[in-house]
RNA sequence: GCCCUCGUAGCUCAGCGGACAGAGCACCGGACUUCUAAUCCGACGGUCGCAGGUUCGAAUCCUGCCGGGGGCACCA
């Protein structure tokens, strides 16, 4: 049995029970689904809910007598060996050992499926997250909306979600002007603008364009500059592609700001705008009427000068994703960016859609490097900046996804790069990863004993604490999931997994799988087999959502 | 000044309306002649920043204060 059965059957029980007059309940009050959730301590029974305590007042009765009412129904459920009633009105519920342990069976049999689920089936959702500016590597900050961002679009597909990942290539505009100029000014050996950028990638990429632009340096001034903007943001660019590539991160749309110029969309979004007269001209500028949806003030959309401003590209690009069938746009920014969301959720207003819905906005916090207890600050090719490339060079790519995606994006993080290469416990990913290997391992040794699965399968045999605790934990996996994508946080994947782990390998202390030497193969090891080769699924399926490998031998 | 965000064990972080607040690390003590000890068991460790309020119940929601970080352009 699991908890989403579980979840139904108190739901068939509550309806019954007010079909049979013994609560009077509005049908309305009744939840579609009666939260179970696994209490924290052990004595509580195997699931617990608090409905009764909901439902009391809306029954006018005791929350004590509703749950005894529940108790009696739940009582009947076969697969359900008792319900207790505890404190000011708990319902917890203790399983049949068999009823426990035919997940094993369901999560084998379901495989990679085992975890997916239909919450929000059909919806299109585009996901936009990094959309660093093409005038230098990403950032560390960048390379945690990488990990956080991609396994976010991961756990939202699987909660049945069609996504589109998408970057935001941010290349029109003053700052690329700026990037093109450093390249010109060290091609000449000039110093760099004081707007500029630094670090040596510059120079790198100076040196690409030179050697690609045979006698640039001949052309004149202006000449140069354009060739240095138009080859150093597509070099810049590539690089850039190729660390996200590296780092497993695939994007299925890059999006050009400067297309919404070229191709009319940014004046068709202020036209329609327009129309809905939420914009107007004013000291010879053109503004939008942002205020009117909760931003602090209007908006300049067109600049006096006749120049687009920045957020005119926004607009364009809102509309268009809106255009090309999304029901959601998600956006995740960093927290130095949250400034904008007040003007963006107002233009989304302004377009006559519903912010929050059409247009969420996720703000995560920054990111440290600590490396002996100091924040790193300086990279060798970025200058004062350390990029995405420096944490894969001194981690590789499972321990920095892993490490970035197992917080909350919205506190900050430390992370230490001396803990991030240590092989122990210490060290997260490398407790995942053993767990599942240890799996892996473990199937080979009982096939090699001639322990099969489909000589037989025998739940009412997992009476031993570690495996109750660990079908548990299995059995939660789905609702993690769902709640996962509901709330945008891949990150509490993560840290089931470290518990799914925690429990496997002490399952694997306490029960063995192979019979010693001197021993026979019974039921048990072959029950326990389906046991091991669950858990190995859940934690594959668990961190291929976080796109971290799950290696078969460590 | 205004806005956002965070403040939980020595450290890094979970929990975000429910039952005595959790994990890992660090520190201390145990467990390998048979499935990977990259593991497991035990001990230690917290006025959940502070003060009010809402609630049957608050680390969790609301208000104020204190402290850290960030943001407040006809920059992008």
């Amino acid at each position: 049995m699991t908890p989403a059965e579980l979840s139904r059957a108190l739901t068939d029980a509550l309806t019954a029970a007010a079909a049979a007059g013994e609560l009077t309940v509005d049908p309305a009050d009744v939840p579609a689904e009666v939260r179970v959730e696994r209490p924290k301590n052990r004595d509580h029974g195997d699931w617990a809910t608090s409905v009764a305590l909901q439902l009391a007042k809306k029954a006018g009765r005791p929350p004590r007598e509703v749950a005894t009412v529940l108790a009696q129904r739940l009582a009947q459920v076969p697969g359900i060996a008792a319900v207790d009633i505890a404190g000011p009105g708990f319902l917890n519920v203790t399983l049949d050992a068999a009823a426990a342990g035919g997940l094993a069976r369901d999560v084998v049999e379901a495989g990679a499926a085992y975890g997916r689920g239909t919450a929000i089936a059909g919806e299109r959702i585009d996901l936009e997250f990094v959309s660093a500016n093409p005038t230098g590597p990403i950032h560390l900050g960048g390379t945690r909306w990488a990990a956080v961002g991609d396994s976010l679009a991961r756990v939202l597909e699987a909660a049945g979600a069609e996504v589109t990942r998408e970057y935001y290539f941010n290349d029109h505009g003053a700052q690329i002007d700026r990037f093109a100029r450093s390249l010109l000014a060290r091609a000449h050996d000039e110093p760099a603008p004081e707007d500029g950028y630094g670090g040596d990638y510059v120079s790198e990429i100076a040196g690409q364009v030179i050697a690609k632009v045979p006698g640039l340096l001949e052309e004149p001034r202006e000449v140069q500059q354009e060739t240095f903007r138009r080859e150093g943001v597509e070099l810049m660019f590539a690089e850039i592609r190729e660390s996200l590539a590296e780092f497993g991160v695939h994007f299925d749309v890059y999006f050009h700001e400067d297309s919404l110029h070229a191709s009319g969309a940014v004046d068709r979004a202020l036209a329609r705008l327009r129309e809905l007269g939420n914009v107007y001209e004013a000291d010879g500028a053109t503004w939008l009427r942002t205020s009117a949806f909760g931003d602090d003030k209007d908006r300049v959309v067109v600049k006096s000068d006749g120049q687009a401003a920045y957020i005119s590209g926004d607009l364009a690009y809102y509309l268009d994703k809106r255009e090309r069938g999304f029901d959601r746009a998600i956006i995740m920014l960093g927290a130095d960016h949250h400034g904008y969301v007040a003007r963006m959720m107002a233009m989304c207003a302004a377009f006559g859609d519903v912010p929050g819905k059409n247009l969420e906005i996720l703000i995560g916090q920054m990111v440290r490097l600590l490396k002996d207890g100091v924040p790193v600050r300086m990279s060798k090719r970025f200058g004062n900046v350390v990029t995405m490339e420096d944490l894969v060079e001194m981690v590789g790519v499972d321990a920095a996804r892993y490490s970035l995606v197992r917080s909350s994006a919205d506190t900050s993080i430390d992370i230490d790069v001396d803990l991030l290469v240590r092989r122990s416990n210490d060290n997260p990913v490398f407790y995942v990863q053993y767990a599942h290997a240890r799996t892996v391992n473990v199937g080979v040794n009982a096939a090699a004993a001639g322990v099969r699965r489909e000589d037989a399968f025998d739940p009412s045999l997992l009476v031993a604490e570690t495996e109750s605790l660990l079908l548990a934990a299995l059995a939660e996996f789905p609702a993690v999931v769902a709640r996962a994508a509901e709330l945008r946080e891949p990150h509490r994947v993560a840290r089931y997994l470290e518990e799914l782990a925690g429990k496997y390998h002490k399952f694997y202390d306490a029960c063995r799988i192979t019979p010693r030497s001197d021993e026979d193969v019974t039921d048990v090891h072959r029950t326990r087999l389906w046991v091991n080769d669950a858990t190995r699924q859940v934690l594959a399926n668990g961190l291929q959502l976080l796109g971290v490998s799950a290696p078969e031998r460590m």
